[in-house]
DNA sequence: GCAGAGGCATAGGGACAGCCTATGTGCACA
DNA sequence: TGTGCACATAGGCTGTCCCTATGCCTCTGC
């Protein structure tokens, strides 16, 4: 389902947040490098697709109304998210000049490394860093040949010659869509779960095997062959919501589905299926510099969280 | 400071999920109702902004590289934050035959509402609502006065005449810029909190009434006037990061930039900053048909919620 | 082996949105 | 009462974006 296009263009919105911090629009036009009246019609032609009245202007300056100040504390954190998105495409544009080597795997890179990175660049505003996508072992790999600094990944088990501190939890969850039978109880047993063919990531991904030493760990040798299996979260997901058939996925993935109920999160009975994310680097070594940097920046992060919970 | 223009427009990030589901540029582009050549070429100049190759393109179809499904995964985020905003500005859009009326404070607002009105419309898909948006004595008076089904308010003193009922809970924190004296210590005793100017809302917000309620309760009579005074948050957050002064803000509002270290969180010692966030509605009542349905929706995530913690 | 279908890329042309400069209007303060 | 600041309006231009038509490639079925 496309975005409605009424929220598509996010630059009337940060306008919108600057004329809220500046208190005129003319600075607001300022800020972003554009002349007066284009900020002007800008604003207006935004209001004209809210329905609603945003600013009060007034000859000595503009402010929000309490509409306004609603759409911009939403469209705050939409921003807010752009700007994580942009400090991971940043990353991934390999500068040869590059002085922090990170390798993450793809459920640590989507939903902590954007933060993190912009907590580095407000400690050493100097450094790039390039960002290498893969599995556990792919980290690991990376790592141990000195292709990457520091590694970050979902598994238990971490290789011989590499250091690891946690730097944060995640769970998987089971979804199915509202309509699927299992959606009534909302709980399942791990022997019916392994029994059924699920909607799955390729056998290496860090989910998967996740999901399987979980079942494992709960006495259960041997699960179904997948539903069908996907290489994207996304295409996952969709399936899932298109009512295919369940599936595990992280429960960040599935957060404002679960929220916006297009997905219901199933009980697997006495199965865990938290599981620990760890930074690695060679063993007998210290990360040092940016590495260093970003090795605090990620612990601290779990004890901020620790804290709120 | 303006959003970087690599990511202001969504739709061709939204077209990249898309292609991710589906498999094909093409289909995705139907999806998008646009002509397939179009869609090429977005993606073309997509990858072209982003800086490295995000779709393998092959005469049979078109997944993603790596590096894409990490573009996907983050710009997923920023969409469902995006469609957030949606849920919003459609419920402000006051239609005359809506039939399902909300007054809310301002937090409750920005930070909870979206997901249940997303929740809501996956319940009832028919139902119109309307958000009026005010100070927590504000929405008292809506719904007493009828003018609105259901309240969503911050004060712990429910007036006379309302039914209530918890729905989240929430926590106020003292911030300061990295640069501030405090930001060393990292927490300052109460009664020089209470006695320092901050950055501040207007006196009748819930946040403002809150702090000071919280200092009462620590055995505090008064507190300092106000550095500033201004009705937005984001005015106030901007005048923090600034280096303006400390300011006190839900910890939602400052979640990102906590993590992104352009504020530091200062614990007041012994004053405990919880609040509850509650729904009202007319005593003697019960909410019936949508409100009941939104009701629940809100009550079901705060469980969900302390699932989590 | 060959034809057809499905998928992506390229070319060309037209419409619309957005921006800028210049100017007008209204309020507040000295 | 004049000056400064802030927003609105007008006119003209540039550039982006989209569509239709067409070409090329690969896989599949006969």
């Amino acid at each position: 389902m496309p975005l409605p296009p009424r929220v598509t263009d996010l630059t009337s919105f940060d306008l919108l947040l600057s004329v809220a911090e500046l208190g005129s629009i003319g600075r607001a036009a300022l800020a972003h490098g554009m002349s007066q009246p284009s900020a002007s019609e800008r604003l207006r032609t935004l209001e004209a697709r809210v329905g609603v009245t945003l600013l009060e202007r007034t000859p000595r300056g503009a402010k929000l109304t309490t509409a306004g100040q609603l759409v911009a504390g939403w469209a705050a954190q939409v921003i807010a998210k752009a700007a994580d998105l942009d400090a991971g495409i940043t990353s991934l544009r390999a500068d040869r000049q590059s002085h922090l080597r990170i390798a993450a795997s793809l459920t640590v890179a989507e939903y902590l490394l954007p933060a993190w990175l912009i907590a580095l660049r407000q400690v050493s505003p100097g450094t790039a860093t390039v960002l290498s996508a893969g599995n556990s072992v792919h980290v690991s790999e990376q790592v141990l040949a000195d292709r990457a600094d520091l590694g970050f990944i979902e598994s238990t088990d971490v290789p011989a010659g590499l250091a690891t501190r946690v730097v944060a939890r995640d769970e998987l969850v089971l979804v199915v869509a509202p309509g699927h039978p299992w959606a009534r109880r909302r709980r399942v047993t791990a022997a019916k779960a392994a029994a059924t063919p699920l909607a799955s990531r390729e056998p290496g991904s860090g989910t998967r095997q996740a999901w399987e030493h979980a079942l494992q760990a709960a006495g259960i040798a041997e699960s179904a062959d997948p539903l069908l299996e996907m290489s994207s979260t996304t295409a996952i997901k969709a399936a899932a919501i298109g009512g295919i058939g369940p599936a595990v996925l992280s429960v960040h993935t599935v957060e404002a589905d679960l929220a916006a109920r297009t997905l219901v999160r199933i009980e697997v009975g006495d199965v865990d299926l938290h599981r620990a994310l760890r930074a690695v680097w060679p063993s007998g070594t210290t990360p040092r510099g940016p590495a260093s940097d970003l090795l605090t920046i990620a612990t601290r992060s779990l004890t901020h969280r620790a804290d709120r919970r």
